[in-house]
DNA sequence: CGGTATCCCTTCTGATACTG
DNA sequence: CAGTATCAGAAGGGATACCG
C-alpha cells in the first residue's frame, strides 16, 4: 500500500484503523436539507432567498438560512447582496458545489437501479424478518 | 427528455420540481454512524457485535444495535445468530451493502481533492466573510 | 424581500445499569 | 457476548412573530 500522503482517493476503501475517510464529506454535503439546496441551485441556477424557499417543499426561513450560511462558509455557495429597495439576495452555486454533481449523478444512479431492492428488504423484514437471538 | 420511468439516472440531474431525487438515498445511507459501519464491514469483512464496536470509535451499544437493525432492515447488511454459550453474532455486508463500494470510493476520491478547498473556503470566512446585509 | 428572535417540542444521543 | 432498559441532556427542527 502507498503511503498516507501520495495514497491514491481509491486506495481510502482498504485503508485500515480509524473512523472511515468519508465521514468529513458527510457532515459537509450530506446534512439535512443540504442535498435539496445543492440540486436546486446546480439545477435551475441562481435563485433568491423566496424561489429556494418555496422550491424546496417543507424548509422553513430560519432552517434555509441556516443550512445557506453552512454552505456558503463550506464554499459551497456564494451568496450575492444587492443593496436595492426592496433589498435583493442571490445564491449560486460555486465552482466546488459544482463539483460534486457527477457524485450526485452516481448517487442518482445507484437510486434508480436499488431503491427498489431496500423497499423489498424492507416489507421482508417487516413481515418475518425481525431478529432472532 | 425520457419518460419518467425508462429515464437514464443521470438525467435526474436535470429533472425539475418536487424534491431532489438522492434524499432517499441519504437518508437510508448517510445516517449518522452508518458510513462507518458500512465501511468497516466492507473493509474488515465479516464481524462480531463487539468487534464492531470497538472498532467504530465512540459509538455506544445501544445506537450500534439501532444502526445495525436499520441496516439490516434495508438490506444492507446480514445478521446471523448462532446459539452457543456464550452467544455469538455475526454481521456482514450484503451484495446490496457492497454495491455502494464505488460511491464511497468517489466519495473519498472527492475528499482527497476538494476537502482542503472547505477548509480554506471555512477559514476565509471566519477570517471576514460573514454576510453583510 | 430577506431574514432574525423566540419559544417549544421532538429526536438523537450518551451514560449507566442490567439480563439471557 | 450481545444486547436491552431506563433516564437525562443536548441538538435540531418547526411555528410564530417581528424587523430593516
Amino acid at each position: 500500500m502507498a503511503s498516507e500522503a501520495s495514497r491514491p482517493a481509491v486506495d481510502a476503501m482498504a485503508n485500515p484503523e480509524l473512523a472511515c475517510p468519508i465521514s468529513p464529506v458527510v457532515d459537509i454535503v450530506f446534512s439535512r436539507w443540504t442535498t435539496p439546496i445543492l440540486w436546486s441551485l446546480n439545477t435551475f441556477g441562481r435563485q433568491r432567498f423566496v424561489e429556494l424557499e418555496r422550491r424546496i417543499k417543507g424548509i422553513t426561513p430560519k432552517v434555509l438560512t441556516q443550512r445557506l450560511r453552512q454552505l456558503e462558509r463550506d464554499g459551497m455557495v456564494v451568496r450575492t447582496y444587492h443593496p436595492e429597495v426592496p433589498p435583493r439576495v442571490e445564491y449560486e452555486i460555486s465552482e466546488l458545489g459544482r463539483s460534486l454533481a457527477p457524485l450526485f449523478g452516481h448517487i442518482a444512479e445507484w437510486a434508480t437501479t436499488n431503491l427498489e431492492h431496500v423497499e423489498r428488504a424492507r416489507r421482508h423484514y417487516d413481515d418475518a424478518g425481525a431478529p432472532r437471538g
